[in-house]
DNA sequence: ACTCTCTGTCTACAGTCGTAAACTATAATT
DNA sequence: AATTATAGTTTACGACTGTAGACAGAGAGT
């Protein structure tokens, strides 16, 4: 399933493991990778799952204990991620858009050259 | 003021209305433009005005009535949010962001071919 | 003085989010 | 059997959101 479905920001953060990952994975071992830079208690991380499994985004598959897969792809998130976006913010203001990614800060020099060879290639 | 301000979805639509004008508008003339496509009770745009008051994103000016400019610029709002956005979505990940833009299907073909003469043109 | 209208404040209420403690069940160990 | 470790469920609680009703004050009209 792919419609419409939006997880919040700590959502977000179980389901970047989750992708990361090629395997499904359980709780405890998304702790672990998580808990590398965060430092979110064992039941915060649960009740996130849990979240994200009655959100539609998370499928579980109960083995000795459960195990979690993302049933979105990333691409396809981020796809609808960024259209919303866009048309928040940039509804037929392309000029905007490109003066907003470059202004941005997000992006360095680098960054913006490879942008601009992407649009160059492949238009 | 600008530093780290967000506004949510509603209070952004009440911030675009005062953005587009070029003077202090009150909350009835806020709620007439607005509610060419919105339908909101005067009470919904007075509690959306105070919060974003609050938040000290917007300033009121009492004469007869309240008067109420942005304390942001839009262009460093959406600065921002973009960054968030790339931040968020993008971190060193330039070509999956152009894939990104192109696939979302929130640009048209023109565009596209804006954007990349947008990038030709400025680097 | 009484009423209508306009403006503004206060209160509300359900849903989502971030964050987790309390508790329960189950398995493993002593 | 009693203790410890591990996994999972339920409940909580204070923001923040979306949306607005109830109420109060001030001026305009009768």
């Amino acid at each position: 399933m792919s419609p419409n479905i939006t997880v919040s920001d700590s959502e977000l953060e179980i389901l970047e493991v989750l992708w990361a990952a090629d395997h499904a994975l359980n709780a405890a071992e998304i702790r672990t990778i998580l808990n590398e830079h965060k430092n979110w208690e064992r039941t915060t991380i649960l009740t996130l799952i849990n979240r994200l499994v009655k959100k539609g985004a998370v499928a579980q598959e109960k083995r000795e204990v459960y195990y979690y897969t993302p049933c979105i792809k990333r691409e396809a998130y981020v796809r609808a991620e960024t259209k919303s976006f866009v048309d928040k913010f940039f509804k037929g203001r392309t000029k905007s858009l490109a003066a907003a990614l470059v202004d941005s800060d997000a992006l360095t020099k680098k960054d913006i050259e490879e942008l601009r060879d992407f649009f160059n290639q492949n238009l």
